[in-house]
DNA sequence: TGTACATCAGTGAACGCGCGTTCACTGATGTAC
DNA sequence: TGTACATCAGTGAACGCGCGTTCACTGATGTAC
């Protein structure tokens, strides 16, 4: 019961340790991260890491979380700057704060939706509270719509049978919500992630394609696709 | 002037590598490709494999037009199964074998569609030919859309000026095409890829979706989006 | 206020590992005469 | 047919490297009396 300036300095470690690896990720990505190439930069020794993070799948995990969060964040922002009423703009809202957060942070957004560290196995009981908020928000337009009767669904296809747990699990970190609206909010997903992870990846540029437009239009599609009235 | 039996055997050892380090790829994932464990897994030494691939990159470079060319295959041959009149038969049957590519071969996709290996960068000029044939199935195809005036584009984002010498160039191996169709293509692509790459990269099941049914309904919902008649 | 003691963040050396690449070599294969 | 020679795919040892992790330690900080 002793430590009242020690914990002050352990934060400040902790943090620039994390600080660190975001910044060697950015540059080298993120498959290269080394907890001695932290250490260097940081000027203190490896071992030294080992105070704050056991091992280096527990800096990695804390990593994703972070990056979870800060995307969760700006999804949820994003989505409460418009009132309860305007569900289109929400969704909109949301799908651009959804790509602005990838192009500034490619990184990260590859380290939680793109190819993952080899070798590394998140452990999801940590993990899925994070992961879980930050689709929250798209969940929650595609559910406000569905309860309106504004979601267009024909032909969707059914949802297997026996995965209640999955859907109570989500409504835990995600908020009360029928399954359905979890699937349509993964195909919109799967469509976004889809134009965002190319954009990052290069390509569209080089046949003189506007990413900013070429996203809105696809946008104003899928809000057009998905909804009636 | 000599080698007549050496030829055969080189053409072995060269193509024995390229498959063991399939193999080791599809177990261990893309970034953990290495020479030694390859020569390991084959009963030789190392250096032995110096003799047909000078450098690791070169490996790398060999795999990577070996998988455009096996999935550009896949592409063309499903196209070329339907009349050139089915133009949406033949749109479908495109979408159909992506995926099913992506599922048998979920590594090369990775490798050619996904993240970068760390460190390698691909000799464009090598790859290019390959990578766009690989694609000139949809590309055709959604210009033979272009040209029967069936191709539903209304608000598509401009094509920025100066990108000449870019389609030049994907003409040299996609053959004869309006810069549109190029456009268009690219937009139907990311969807798909977005879909197949969180297939692959697992999600869909977790909440009862069935990803055959799913992805059929995204291919028609495209195919309805992107044209007239 | 002063001293003996406990804590514990960070050090420095060392471990065993696998990697890509180089180098001089060997020994089977095939050629020339 | 027999011998001397050239070729060259594959070997084995070695290089320098960076990695994650362990371990006994040190020395500043703070506590107890």
């Amino acid at each position: 019961m002793v430590r009242p300036k020690r914990n002050v300095q352990i934060m400040d470690l902790q943090s620039a340790i994390k600080e660190t690896a975001w910044k060697q990720i950015a540059e080298y990505g993120t498959s290269s991260l080394s907890l001695r190439a932290i250490a260097r930069d940081l000027g203190i020794t490896a071992p030294a890491i080992y105070n704050y993070f056991p091992r280096r799948d527990d800096l990695v995990t804390a990593l994703i979380i972070d990056a979870y969060t800060s995307f969760g964040d700006s999804q949820i922002e994003a989505r409460d700057a418009l009132p309860l009423e305007d569900i289109i703009g929400r969704f909109i809202a949301i799908g651009v704060a959804y790509r602005q957060w990838a192009l500034l942070y490619p990184q990260r957004y590859q380290l939680i939706f793109g190819t993952p560290i080899p070798g590394y196995q998140p452990p999801l009981e940590q993990v899925y509270p994070s992961g879980a908020r930050s689709m929250s928000a798209l969940v929650s337009v595609v559910e406000a719509l569905r309860v309106k009767g504004r979601l267009k669904v024909e032909n969707f296809p059914q949802i297997k049978p026996g995965f209640e747990a999955g859907i109570e699990a989500w409504k835990k970190f995600g908020g009360e919500v029928e399954v359905l609206s979890i699937s349509v909010s993964i195909l919109i997903w799967s469509y976004v992630h889809g134009l965002v992870s190319l954009e990052i990846s290069a390509g569209l540029q080089s046949f003189g394609l506007n990413g900013d437009e070429l996203y809105m239009f696809a946008l104003r599609q899928m809000s057009k696709q998905f909804t009636t009235d």
